[in-house]
DNA sequence: GGTGAAAAGTTCTACGC
DNA sequence: GCGTAGAACTTTTCACC
């Protein structure tokens, strides 16, 4: 279902989800429209979900970038589900197994905001609190 | 040094970072080489620092996905730092502040395939493994 | 599955405001 | 900073293999 050219296109989109069909077909010895026709599929099997971006969010104003788990009290998890996801400074937001019921990635502006956030965010459950300190960069693998 | 408009760019380019230019221009009434323009000055400057793409795991034959944190041992915080990123399960990885120094997502076959992984991490630090059961979708905020 | 060709659309560069 | 205009390139569609 996904073959061995559609993942050489998936490590080049890896790198940079902006690379032209053509441009993609150049390095695979592929025509453009072959290329856009596997991306197409890949698209609509739903093994591409999305095209993003990585943010310097300290150069937006968010300097202070969190993962928070939250241990979700008793009845109030399909709330959380819901609204969770509206909060702008949330970045991304997972359910995982464990102590903690949702694992999440918060940008913020500095200590007092995060300390705001925390106090929402403790009416639901207990939140455990990591800052980030630096992502660090996989190695291109040419 | 990033205005509103450079904000809105970010907004569009976050939900579909393949938007061309000439779209971007359309939503936000800007010529094709102003949002150009704009776009090469945030990558410039850093504030944009990669076009990613979202992939289902699972339909790539690494069902499971988890979050590992490492508590390093002694000594062993360079070695990880520049080893950990060549795994080709590792998809993120970042240090944090607390009791656990790594905190990683990583996507693997199945059980026995995160045991091995497992296996290779304990020889620098104690993991801490949280499976991840899904992720929730950021709401279109419109 | 793949190509190639043609029309439509986009990007890029240079220049003027 | 923004717009326009033209050349170069890319995307998209489609007929054909």
């Amino acid at each position: 279902m996904v073959s061995e050219i559609d993942k050489e296109i998936i490590e080049i989109l890896k790198k940079n989800a902006r690379a032209s069909f053509a441009e993609i077909g150049r390095k695979i010895a592929l025509s453009p429209s072959s290329v856009r026709e596997r991306v197409q599929k890949l698209e609509d099997l739903g093994v591409i979900k999305a095209y993003n971006i990585k943010l310097n969010h300290a150069m937006l104003g968010s300097g202070l970038e969190v993962f928070v788990m939250l241990k979700i009290f008793d009845g109030k998890l399909n709330y959380i589900l819901s609204e969770i996801t509206t909060y702008p400074e949330v970045q991304e937001v997972f359910r995982i197994t464990g102590p903690y019921n949702i694992h999440m990635r918060v940008a913020l502006r500095d200590q007092l905001h995060l300390q705001e956030f925390i106090d929402e965010l403790i009416k639901y459950g207990s939140p455990c609190t990591y800052l980030i300190l630096s992502e660090l960069k996989k190695e291109e693998v040419l």
